[in-house]
DNA sequence: GCTAATATACCGACCGGTCGGTACAGTACC
DNA sequence: GGTACTGTACCGACCGGTCGGTATATTAGC
């Protein structure tokens, strides 16, 4: 891969991120990093085929900075599951509140707009609802029985989206925390644990019960 | 208010909601309209205009639509919270995933780039949080103690845009259904009932717990 | 060791088309 | 005759993308 290449990608990210994808011309870009046009469309025949180099430099930052560090990590998979989650906010944070979660914001922006765009990002969201529920299959010897991880991985994967989305909204981390202290309290109730291992919280989580 | 005013609001709305602010353009709506630039120029002074008054058209229409005849029913408190999500529910189902939560596109399209549209979509957020606030005061009688009325309810918020995104990326109201699920199981959690009203659930959703 | 050929990298002018917005003449109605 | 409304022509800025052409480094043939 060309240097230029991923310093066009890099830079590009950036500015998709904070304006999202049809926002964001060609120009911005060429102005950011110096690149003139005739070299961009060396490197990329298109803007789409731009966005899709994006969206596979956004995942593999994704893994790098956040995921692989905690998979590293020597902690039991159910905490493991809450550093991601905290993971999370702390990007939040840091970014103050700018920008938000990129994929949620190219799923909202592209999903009727573009089918392509759309089935990457639903595998991106299917990688990552897969992801909590690897995190949850392997902490399944912590947890209550009758859990439907598939379930409660998809439900993860909301609360998140939707706690990253009321962050930007409000321009604040203070919502986000909130509902990432309840996603944490709601799975706190499918661990096998100290405060009630076989009452009333076995039963969350589980399929066929309403 | 002219009648010919309110059919481009209701025009753009629909539009813009499928396609997204920044990427409908005027003459998307003025080609759906039959009506003239010129007089279009006539009733809005701009753009930005056009997008409050969509953004008030939709408020209204979601009020109409699915929360005043829920509001004026004769249902408990909690019972209506748990109406209101399935009302948007199939509010998705019938529009077969397309075109998402109008807010939260607009929320996560716009927060960072138009100071006063991040403003007002703050104020609707706030607004749909305050709503499942007051059906969850207004069921108090009905909860256990020391529930975290505020955090709860942005709890709510959460689920329900992060689960529409889902529905918007997948193309399928499977995912969705599976966190409003999950969503209804843990309010019952917050639920004085048969299930368990003293023991484990009742600290859910407690403050400073953690 | 020189030259010719080739592939890669790069440049900036330019294209047709679209954008939000304006100017202004015409018209219908009181 | 004024006022509220409508239609059309038009504007400059910007969009994604293409074009012909250049610089340079590598390789091949002799």
């Amino acid at each position: 891969m060309s240097e230029k290449r991923e310093q066009i990608i890099e830079a590009a990210s950036q500015i998709i991120h904070l304006k999202g994808f049809n926002n964001t011309s060609i120009d911005d870009i060429l102005q950011r990093t110096g690149v003139k046009k005739g070299n961009f469309y060396f490197y990329f025949k298109s803007k789409e085929e731009l966005g899709f180099a994006v969206l596979e430099h956004l995942i593999g930052e994704f893994h790098r900075r956040c995921l692989a560090p905690i998979q590293a990590s020597a902690d039991t998979p159910f905490n493991k599951m809450i550093r991601v989650i905290d993971a999370l906010d702390s990007e939040q944070a840091k970014a103050q509140c700018c920008g938000g979660c990129p994929f949620g914001n190219m799923a909202l922006e592209l999903s009727d707009l573009h089918e392509g765009f759309r089935q990457r990002l639903e595998e991106i969201f299917r990688g990552m609802a897969q992801l909590f529920q690897s995190l949850l299959k392997d902490a399944a010897g912590e947890l209550v029985e009758g859990v439907d991880l598939e379930e409660v991985s998809q439900f993860i994967v909301a609360v998140v989206e939707g706690g990253i989305m009321l962050a930007k909204v409000h321009k604040s981390i203070t919502p986000m925390r909130q509902c990432f202290r309840q996603l944490k309290q709601y799975l706190s109730t499918l661990r096998r644990g100290p405060i009630d291992a076989s009452g009333s919280a076995q039963w969350l989580g589980k399929r066929n019960t309403q």
